[in-house]
DNA sequence: CAGATATTTTAATAATTGTTTAACAGTGAA
DNA sequence: TTCACTGTTAAACAATTATTAAAATATCTG
């Protein structure tokens, strides 16, 4: 089970609606990710900024970077997400996942 | 949907090791709630920051409370946790919900 | 009512976080 | 090598958040 101290900061990195934006994005983006200034420009902000909430989230363990020519592509890793929403279902939803887990369907 | 910035708020209200405590003690403890100065006691914290820390969490729509006597008893309200980890588990898991969710048995 | 208990509010302060601007470092192309 | 491009870092500042101690409110008990 993931320790309470990293869901703390996994929370913080996305409770801050541009690093919710950055990391929407790299999901919707898949493996290859995005380039930095791509993602400045697609949500309007200056890439010093976008730099330093790069730092939280990778430093949370939501997010990595790989360089490509020079360009930085950053992309989402799931596994920190993954165990996120493990703790908050099995800490924060009463026991019963399904309390907190309204929409999956199980076929 | 939850709009985002209710998530925001709701992450944030979750993003701090005092208030997560809290927040964990009243999942456990069920619908009769448990009475702040007990929670105080449990988390050993004072009771005017956790005061402070009620009102974030409350304010989010996380936790909600009734007066009983000269004590007020404090418990979890599932639904923004639920449309948090709905809005999780479709924004932020690649569009496959089983990216971010492990540990479900679908019997 | 007076005193004790339970909790919140206020004000002050400390700590953390977010933004901006300017300077810096790495990469590729002429 | 020199220049343009992409992104990070550093320093300064503003804004937000967390903690503490003291005062205030509200309820119960004698």
């Amino acid at each position: 089970m993931m320790e309470s101290t990293r869901v703390v900061k996994a929370l913080a990195a996305l409770a801050q609606s541009t690093r919710l934006g950055v990391y929407r994005l790299l999901v919707a983006a898949g493996p290859e990710g995005i380039a930095a200034g791509q993602i400045a420009e697609s949500l309007g902000v200056s890439p010093a900024t976008l730099s330093f909430h790069f730092k939280t989230l990778s430093h949370a363990g939501l997010i990595e970077s790989r360089q490509e020519g020079r360009f930085v592509f950053y992309f989402a890793n799931f596994e920190v997400m993954n165990d996120m929403v493990a703790y908050l279902t099995e800490n924060c939803c009463g026991g019963n996942a399904e309390t907190c887990r309204p929409a999956t369907k199980c076929k």
